[in-house]
DNA sequence: TCGCCAAGTCAACGAGTGTTTATGTGACAT
DNA sequence: ATGTCACATAAACACTCGTTGACTTGGCGA
């Protein structure tokens, strides 16, 4: 094992990633600006070109990570377990959905964006164990997404009671929100 | 009755607005700019300075509008009459919500923006006639509020079938969730 | 009819944007 | 110890942003 090395592209490239996860899940794309990810990150604002071509890139890989973590999460169990996976994500990582709503302009990104988006209303009327073939059931889960989404977005808003109730609140309303969509 | 004047000052004001909140509605704040409001509206640039002061002056202009709009509009009825009105207000004027959600950076509207979801929530709650009292409900009430925007967002970035669904499958909906939840 | 003032136009400013280019420099292989 | 090259920096680029001031023009009252 050696010892972390001052000079380490791998390890600066995490940086901005980091750093620009929690800039554009905060503010939003256009309202971030590079130098605002650099200065976050401690870094050059130059490496941001050279390790990710473009600002639409590095927020292209963060979308990336994003999905990629989103892929790895399994959506099983009954719906106080979903729900209890949902509350979790919430405080544990609400960057992570924050993220998908964020808005880039690029088209790209854009469809990355909604084809997730899809992804995840589907899986959950799967895993619901509805009839995915019903159209309503469809609207339903995309409902409940809805929910998740719009959860996100009022905590991180800073809307009381709401962005200071513990996980088990959150768990109560959401599976009241699940049992009776799905 | 006079003849539409050539040049009326508060015609064009209206004119103003009304792209404005087109604009900022669907592409955010930091993302539109004042040029793009003016080639919209018909206008020259520099009328956004004299009739409202600034960009923030002609946001905070919009959101006054909204605010009043959403405040004349009763919450009352059971949970069907909820949801019928909340599935119209998606179909018949989707930017008043959506410009709840988008946050300028600027002190002052934001504290209109956050005040006014409170008092949705809080009238939200009243109408379902369950005690207010319970910090339960309250969560509850901020959830119904985060369904309806988070419905709105997802019908505004194209997610199907929830973009194209009609009014009766929303309020199906809708109703599920204002009574699992109120 | 004509002067006046509100309504609208135009060009420019400084600040901030994303990106690139030339230059520096630290750490490993020899 | 030293040469070398990937890593990093600083300065500058061209461009867009919001805003301002001087200018023009249209339409009503006298």
């Amino acid at each position: 094992m050696t010892t972390p090395r001052r000079r380490d592209a791998a390890a600066t490239r995490q940086l901005l990633l980091d750093a620009a996860r929690r800039r554009f899940a905060a503010d939003g794309y256009t309202a971030t600006s590079v130098r605002d990810i650099a200065a976050e990150a401690g870094v050059n604002v130059a490496l941001i070109s050279r390790y990710f071509e473009s600002k639409e890139g590095l927020f292209r890989a963060c979308l990336r990570g994003t999905v990629d973590e989103l892929k790895q999460t399994a959506f099983e169990g009954g719906p106080r377990e979903l729900a209890a996976r949902m509350a979790g994500a919430h405080s544990k990582a609400p960057n992570q959905l924050l993220l998908l709503l964020r808005s880039s302009g690029d088209e790209a990104a854009e469809r990355i964006r909604l084809d997730t988006l899809a992804s995840i209303a589907a899986r959950l009327a799967t895993a619901a164990g509805t009839n995915p073939e019903n159209p309503q059931i469809s609207v339903n889960a995309q409902f409940v997404l809805a929910t998740a989404l719009g959860v996100v977005i009022l905590r991180s808003a800073g809307l009381e009671p709401l962005s200071t109730a513990d996980q088990d609140q959150l768990t109560a309303s959401f599976e009241k929100v699940i049992t009776a969509l799905l």
